[in-house]
DNA sequence: CGTCGATTTGAAATCTATCAACGATGGTGG
DNA sequence: CCACCATCGTTGATAGATTTCAAATCGACG
């Protein structure tokens, strides 16, 4: 299988041939971890960069009361703690959902690899920046869109990201979460959560079942949830063309 | 007056006298802009750095429906667009709530300041992990708090970063905001908003009348929110020493 | 077969939005 | 100085959305 980080980075840069060599041999040694189990906690200053390889984590808080909100989701070809050395510690968890291949890449080989390709510098910041664009985004979500509308975007959202690591077909993928999970990344209970997603699927504008996202009418569902794609920032081609 | 950039950063990173100077040098002209006017614009590329030197001003996007949605406050010493270029072009909106005194710094000018000093580099990217961790706690706080918690958690929040800029005393400050802007930021309407805040009053948590901010007891309305400053990353001072 | 977690369902309680009106305030122009 | 206007804050009543609690069903799996 293609690495899919390269593949993410390749949708919008040109990386170089030497690029690749470096990032896939950085990325040889994968761990394993189980579904449900955390990667760092919050606190930990690790001199380690994590890479998703395959499966699917979140970034989470737990509040004193018990409460777990998800922040974020990491799927194959992320990148996380990058930049943890710089703040000091972690202010999160970062866990596993299904069960997940992990690569550690010593901080000192991705400083060095970003000190010697400008592209792959770039590449890295603009992983990072869309997160935040992405974090933005459900802000507006929580904020101001309808509990549906809310689910809606969220697969959307899905949709893109995992097409742009080829893990989803036109319109459909999988999807290892609990309606529970989707009620701490929504604000909503597991139960509202589960009345959303039946009126969803009874307007027949998504299905989720046995762990796999269908959405009917692509266009139809992101109509619905005023879903677009920018804040994702994929479109462009750039960073092998000089600029100015 | 001192530049709030410049005392922002040394609350945690310990700039060189040529760093000051070069900062001070750059934010050398500025510009006012009047209270709910837009300084950059969804699907701008703008080719210069803003800092705001004094005021007030947000980050929002704005929803088919007309909803309005604040993503971020900007305050004094804070600088936004340092990374537009690499993405591409803006995902939402940067207006001022109340005038604003702003410096703008062509980004070759701020590109080759990070480029000649590491610790200033750190800090900057330093200050933008902290944005994002404010849009982590954010997203914790519309999922998980109650209203009332999500709003005293907020002005928790307002109270360190103004108190990092010199713009709070022990216990207070100025918020040129309305409750419609308090809503547009939590998810809530103003006419929630509003009880809320008479409720908060009413239990001596928090004052909230003619544009200042009183909390009376800091550490019960802390208690009450949740509020753990950590996410903010403001504690330990490093940057100039060794870390080996 | 029994168990455990996840999903589903129903009913009641709670929270929040909406709508509509009124009051306060500050600025502006006559 | 006053009338006028616009914006913001406040209040009450009602409708709607969502949570909570409790129980039933379903499915995977040892």
């Amino acid at each position: 299988m293609l690495n899919p980080f390269i593949q993410k980075i390749e949708a919008r840069f040109s990386l170089s041939d030497a690029d690749k060599r470096a990032l896939t041999h950085a990325s040889a040694s994968v761990r394993v971890f189980s579904p449900r189990t955390d990667l760092i906690s919050e606190g930990d200053t690790p001199d380690h960069v994590h890479l998703i390889q395959s499966g699917f984590a979140c970034r989470y808080k737990v509040l004193p009361g018990g409460g777990r909100s998800i922040v974020g989701y990491l799927i194959p070809g992320d990148l996380c703690d990058l930049n943890v050395a710089i703040l000091g510690a972690m202010d999160h968890n970062i866990g596993t959902l299904g069960a997940c291949d992990v690569v550690r890449i010593p901080r000192t080989v991705i400083d060095s690899l970003m000190d010697s390709s400008p592209v792959l510098h770039r590449a890295l910041r603009w992983a990072g920046l869309v997160d935040e664009a992405i974090l933005r985004e459900w802000l507006v979500s929580m904020g101001r869109r309808s509990a549906d509308q809310q689910i809606a975007h969220l697969f959307c959202e899905f949709l893109i990201r995992f097409q742009a690591v080829g893990l989803a077909t036109e319109n459909s993928y999988g999807l290892p979460l609990t309606q529970t999970d989707l009620g701490d990344t929504t604000g909503l209970s597991s139960v509202h959560v589960n009345r959303v997603l039946q009126e969803l699927r009874a307007t027949g504008l998504l299905v989720f079942q046995r762990g796999r996202v269908t959405l009917p009418n692509v266009e139809a569902i992101q109509a619905f949830a005023g879903f677009n794609p920018n804040y994702l920032h994929l479109r462009p081609k750039g960073g092998s063309h000089s600029v100015g």
